[in-house]
DNA sequence: AATTAATGTGTTTTTAGTACATATTTGTAC
DNA sequence: GTACAAATATGTACTAAAAACACATTAATT
């Protein structure tokens, strides 16, 4: 890109029919919203008033405003839909199927995001939003099964790798929720003494010597993540 | 992206106003183009001729058509640049900061493509075009070397898990080549003996029990990759 | 024929990963 | 308050993968 492009974007400022020719495709972003709940890994889908897809449910998404980065504008969906201002985002990949949206030409980058469920507070009513088990999605409006199913894969290829399944708990965890919660991402079990030693190798925790309180069980130790591990998130406003 | 998109788009192509508001995103793909030669990883370079950039070079990149796919906006600009056609191609990441391109607002998408740069017949005067050693390239116009180290990092950490640095050798390699590719792109020494049997195991090529001709040396036997096993390529046209 | 420089393969050592067992702590039932 | 159940917590033996390393073979050169 370059000398094209600059020609094409002079040509457009001046024609009109340039101007149809290059800037008539339309860009937004979609959000596969990963949440953490009793052994299941789920993700935040709204209902699709569209007619071609109506009864099906649908990612969060939006188009891009000119005057916004692409990574900012995942950042506003997330907090005009959810209210969440602090929250981890991984873009994925872009869709740029033509047909891919029956309304118009429109290419999306999907990102993927870790929340804390089931402590946050979600503006979940006042958008008709709804929490999904992953596993048991089996429809989508539009493209957004496949985009789902890329941001999973991507998510359990790096879960290992990298430190983020921490945004998926709160701040004080337990070892056994933190191995839920990557058997819930990798759907596999996992022995529980070689993830202890997994996990203390990779030094991404730090034990803060308290305890889980009231629970119905001799309570596990809680640790929390250490600091700036993992810098891909920012407020929005 | 749902209600908001359709409302949009509908608006859009009545008003004059939304239009410019939601058409008024650029989109182009731009192609990280890596060869192999002389133990180096290289990357073709055009001129850039833009006033802000002046003697600075660019990847290969142009506006993505109304009526194309990005992939086939990707498969084009090789075509139109190269004459290449069976070319394999990876999408990485989409750029989308508000002011990365000087002359109006343009997100594009990256890919990178692997080729055989001693063998294609490459139309490489014609279009200006250039090889350089990767990492020999210090500067380059827009962001565009922040998308090349992405896209090298990219590589780098799949290389060793998918086959795919067969695109960058002719049809017949000897193991010793192909262990000086992935040298190349890793920035690292490998042992000859561990690095065979580890190829081995991948049961990635076939042993075509001929050998080099004409080298000044014990020839060693010519290889071949096994067919089908990565597809993300598509001629065009 | 001897030398050189590359190809080609096998063995040992080290590290990482997997499988598995026992002791400890807390809540509950009697 | 003692016995039991259920969960936490940790250590050890075994297996597979990765890294380090050495020698035989082939062909061109002198």
């Amino acid at each position: 890109m370059s000398e094209k492009i600059i020609k094409a974007l002079k040509n457009a400022a001046i024609e009109k029919k340039n101007r149809k020719d290059y800037f008539n495709i339309a860009v937004s972003v979609d959000c596969v919203i990963f949440g953490y709940d009793n052994h299941e890994l789920h993700v935040l889908l709204m209902q699709s008033d569209l007619e071609e897809f109506q009864g099906l449910n649908s990612l969060l998404g939006d188009l891009v405003k000119p005057n916004e980065d692409l990574t900012e504008a995942s950042f506003r969906i997330l907090w005009e839909r959810t209210g969440l201002q602090h929250v981890y985002l991984e873009q994925v990949h872009t869709f740029g199927r033509v047909t891919r949206h029956p309304s118009g030409r429109v290419i999306t980058t999907a990102y993927f995001s870790l929340i804390d469920m089931q402590h946050q507070q979600l503006n979940i009513a006042e958008h008709q939003l709804n929490w999904y088990p992953v596993r048991k999605v089996k429809r989508l409006a539009f493209d957004h099964l496949e985009i789902l199913q890329l941001c999973l894969q991507q998510l359990q290829q790096k879960v290992m790798e990298r430190p983020v399944v921490f945004y998926l708990l709160p701040p004080l965890f337990s070892l056994r929720e933190l191995q839920s919660v990557f058997e819930a991402i990798l759907g596999i079990e996992l022995d529980r003494r070689n993830f202890r030693k997994k996990i203390a190798i990779k030094d991404w925790i730090i034990d803060t010597n308290t305890f889980e309180k009231e629970v119905n069980r001799r309570p596990g130790k809680l640790y929390k993540h250490k600091a700036g591990l993992v810098n891909n998130f920012r407020p929005y406003q």
